[in-house]
RNA sequence: GCCGGGGUGGCGAAAUUGGCAUACGCAGCAGACUCAAAAUCUGCCGAGGUUAAACUCAUAGGGGUUCGAGUCCCCUCCCCGGUACCA
């Protein structure tokens, strides 16, 4: 038998056997479930390390609920509509199909060979015709309940990607995809209803909180940006048309000197249209509706705006005060409109300032008055309300719930809660993704394809070229159509759907992904759902996990689901880092483009530039192509095996923090497993039979390995359920593999047995290939993941002597040893008798001992 | 600015949630084996202090609660992530 750790012939081995046995099907009849899901990915053709040390995790946690008696679903798919694919398809004139086929293929052998266990007979792919009907059967759930709506609405337009995109995928003013700032347009699009289930997604963290990453729900809770105040009704002084307004403020409702417009408000047209005005007030809009929404933009740019010539009227005190359009008015929040309190609020004050507005005050602070002609900036801290008719003298904040109220009896407002989250856009001018099923009929308008002719297939008879627009809308075939109502000739709807619409749903069709005749059978779901744990990056807050929790949302209250939260427990992996090196003329450097630098381990300190000689900068940051830190997980397996990688992606950190990618972390992960190797292997001669009883009674020496061994279990079983801690789970393990070096010789047989047959177990879920094999190599003729995880007992691993330090006001002056929970008085007792405690209490007044069972004593004197 | 998470040796990090700070690993140092190197094994490894010990100091900084604080409370500083004319 081979000695060395081979580990390409092992890991080959044992993938063959997992396969061979069906060691990962789920078994959908078993009572205790576990259903384990890791985010899928978007089959580029290669896998890198984010998919790494997702994909590694979720396999931990598989093989140890699978250890642990779980039925386990452990399912892997394609989350294969998609841009590249489409981009490439331009680029090299193909078609997308196949080549993502092509790279699901070889990501496919990638994961195989990482050890991954899925149940491969459940795969998806959301671009295979039987996934993308039920995605556009979804559709016409969603059209058919009114939550899929056509409406004209500014929209953001990503010129290079040649399509919209949902306010979601659009970052700091820029497209989450290529990074170009997109502009503002007015289009005729689809919309899924999101906003309608705000509130929805927000009561639901309630049952999310503690069982999802804090940073994930205050993410989204920002993202949905609940707001309370009221709705206020001011009349326009000129035309007599209502304007409502939304404010957080009604406390300050008499203090408006003006109003603020959006520049795409829809009144400012039909206001403006033929007045003396026109030009003037157009020219500002035009120029407003121009400006940019990245962040900079936002930060450098002044408040600028434009009176329209029109006045509004205070309905609470018929106050007429002028109509701006303001810049900093936003038609996508609240009305729109926005009454302007200057006193009060610092953007109306710079904006008052500038164009010299009245300025007045509603609410005085308790130590001085203000001064509108003196003040620098507007007060926005509580105080008492004044100049406000019936409220005068009122705290502010108490008053408010008597003001909306008041406005309610009035009959000019009402209370209202706003919400910064937008109806989500799906609408794609792409190919590759899935049709939208509605056709356009003269005669009967919009009118959906009904579900007998789904799918609406994506044509082949198209042409893919740079700037041509969407090759849908130049499919002859595709587009002309028959009206499904009337017969007549109608226009198939050519955008396709956002592909965040594929994976809201396909973590439900895992669970039944041959069904012919619907998306899935809501009673096997019942069975599978909601998933127990959910890994993947923290990227995903405000996108796929909040479109994903909307999809179950709606789903549930059309009838097909019984539960509203997909999944029960999140965890979010941290970023592979590592070090990258950048040169201000040659801006992200190769490592070895760094030279003459200090090397200390794998960083470079004070390297210079090799082109030009100039310093160095260096910063760990997250490995990507553009900054030259690569590691390719592929090279990895060949140079180490998978279990070497897998086993350092958890030994160092926490999962949840950066990791950092070091040759000398893996060289340790390496070094455990070939020490470990050559133990066992060095070991097994020596060992009992497997049917050998533990003697009953044994000596000290080997009651202390037993006792360490049982107290690994103990702690890595802890470790893991207490929430993916395997780096200390791995540290558990050291500690006895160091016992069982010191010891092995002076045990019995049966108790190295146990010690290092517990070592195995225990370390099966991340290192399994490894696990396998010396379970083999000590006679074992069934799959180590076939014997359960290891019992420990609590008698064996109690410690029968504790040493138990003693404090004298805090400082430890002495130790004792006493056997495990020694009585108050036997503690007290020898502690007082002992000579170096004396010394430390002679001439003192003893105020106070305290004795912590088993722990210490702390003696107060003074 | 606001929200969330952090700050512990040269480095990655532990600390049973108020009870022995620095487990485990990496790097380093010394020794063993070797002709030598690699690998492996053994030991040391927070700072000051001392021949050695005693002892003192140390969990970003300052204050507080407590017999006892890395952990709880208040203030300040710094780092990471998210977000932002949101009325």
């Amino acid at each position: 038998m081979n000695h060395e750790y081979d580990f390409h012939t092992i890991e080959t081995r044992w993938q063959a056997a997992w396969r061979e046995t069906a060691l990962f099907q789920a078994n959908p009849d078993a009572a205790k479930r576990f259903y384990c899901l890791t985010m899928f990915p978007y089959p580029s053709g290669v896998l890198h390390m984010g998919h790494v040390i997702n994909y590694t995790l979720g396999d931990i946690i598989s093989r140890y609920y699978l250890l642990q008696g779980f039925n386990l679903l452990s399912p892997m798919g394609w989350d294969s509509f998609g841009l590249p694919a489409e981009n490439a398809a331009i680029r090299t004139g193909t078609h997308p199909q196949p080549f993502t086929e092509k790279n699901i293929e070889k990501m496919t052998a990638q994961m195989q060979r990482a050890g991954w266990g899925y149940d491969w007979t459940r795969e998806v792919a959301t671009s295979h015709e039987d996934y993308y009907r039920w995605t556009q059967w979804l559709f016409l759930q969603f059209y058919k309940n009114g939550l899929a709506v056509k409406k004209t609405a500014p929209v953001n337009w990503c010129a290079p990607c040649g399509t919209v995109l949902a306010n979601e995928q659009v970052h700091d003013g820029k497209c989450e995809r290529c990074g170009t700032i997109v502009e503002q347009k007015d289009m005729s699009q689809w919309f899924f209803a999101m906003r309608r289930y705000a509130q929805r997604l927000l009561d639901g963290h309630t049952k999310l909180r503690g069982q999802w990453p804090e940073a994930v729900l205050a993410m989204q809770e920002d993202w949905i940006g609940r707001s309370e105040g009221a709705r206020i009704d001011f009349t326009i002084a000129e035309t007599g048309e209502t304007l409502p307004v939304f404010t957080t403020r009604p406390d300050t409702l008499f203090g408006v000197t003006f109003m603020s417009l959006a520049a795409e408000h829809p009144l400012v047209e039909t206001l403006v249209t033929g007045t003396p005005h026109e030009q003037r007030v157009m020219a500002v809009v035009r120029d407003i509706r121009r400006q940019g929404t990245s962040e900079k933009d936002i930060a450098e740019r002044e408040k600028v705006g434009v009176w329209t010539g029109f006045h509004v009227i205070n309905p609470v005190n018929g106050d007429t005060v002028p109509l701006w359009i303001a810049n900093f008015a936003l038609m996508s929040y609240g009305t729109g409109a926005v009454m302007a309190v200057p006193a009060h609020d610092q953007r109306d004050f710079e904006f008052a300032r500038k164009y010299d507005i009245p300025i007045k005050v509603v609410i005085e602070p308790s130590d001085s008055a203000l001064d509108p002609a003196t003040m620098t900036e507007a007060y926005v801290a509580p105080g008492t309300m004044a100049r406000s008719g019936p409220f005068d003298g009122r705290e502010n904040r108490e008053a408010m719930p008597d003001i909306i109220q008041w406005l309610e009896q009035q009959k000019i407002g009402e209370k209202t809660i706003n919400y910064r989250l937008r109806d989500w856009l799906i609408s794609r001018q792409r190919y590759w993704g899935a049709p939208i099923p509605v056709v356009y009929c003269d005669a009967c308008g919009i009118v959906p394809v009904p579900e007998t002719d789904l799918p609406v297939r994506l044509p082949r008879d198209v042409q893919f070229k740079e700037g041509h627009g969407n090759p849908l809308a130049s499919s002859d075939s595709f587009v002309h159509c028959t009206c499904p109502k009337c017969g007549g000739s109608a226009r198939r709807e050519t955008d396709t759907m956002d592909t965040f619409v594929d994976s809201s749903w396909y973590f439900l069709r895992y669970c039944d992904p041959h069904n012919a005749n619907a998306p899935f059978d809501p009673e096997v779901l019942k069975h599978w759902m909601p998933v127990d744990q959910y890994i993947g990056g923290i990227e995903h807050a405000t996108m796929h996990l909040i479109y994903a929790r909307f999809f179950t949302m709606v789903l549930h209250d059309i009838g097909l689901l019984d539960f509203e939260e997909p999944f029960k427990r999140l965890f979010c992996q941290g970023m592979v880092c590592k070090m990258a090196y950048f040169c201000e003329t040659h801006k992200w450097l190769h490592e070895s483009d760094v030279v003459e630098g200090r090397r200390e381990g794998d960083i470079i300190h004070d390297g210079t530039c090799a082109h030009c000689g100039k310093p160095v900068k260096s910063e760990m940051t997250k490995i990507s192509k553009s900054k030259y830190n690569v590691v390719d997980p592929d090279k990895m397996f060949d140079r180490f095996g998978a279990d070497t990688v897998r086993l350092y992606m958890v030994s160092d950190a926490p999962p949840d923090k950066m990791q950092v990618w070091s040759e000398s972390g893996i060289h340790g992960a390496w070094r455990l497993l070939t020490r470990l190797w050559a133990l066992v292997l060095n070991q097994i001669p020596t060992l009992a039979a497997l049917d050998q009883p533990i003697p009953a009674t044994l000596d000290a020496t080997n009651q202390a390995l037993r006792r360490k061994t049982h107290q690994c279990v103990m702690r890595v079983t802890e470790a893991i359920e207490g929430g993916f801690q395997f780096n200390t789970a791995i540290a558990r393990c050291n500690e006895l593999l160091a016992q069982f070096r010191a010891d092995a010789e002076q045990t019995h047989p049966t108790v190295r047995r146990e010690a290092l047959e517990c070592i195995l177990r225990v370390l099966s879920p991340i290192v399994p290939h490894f696990a396998e094999e010396l379970w083999a190599r000590l006679g074992h003729d069934q799959s180590i993941f076939r014997c359960g995880w290891p019992q420990a007992d609590a008698d064996v691993a109690r410690e029968n002597e504790v040493e138990m330090p003693v404090q004298i006001n805090g400082k430890i002056r002495a130790r004792l040893t006493f056997p495990t929970d020694s009585s108050q008085q036997t503690v007290q007792d020898t502690v007082f008798a002992n000579p170096e405690v004396q010394r430390w209490l002679q001439d003192r007044t003893i105020r106070k001992v305290i004795i912590v069972p088993n722990k210490l004593v702390n003696i107060a004197v003074s």
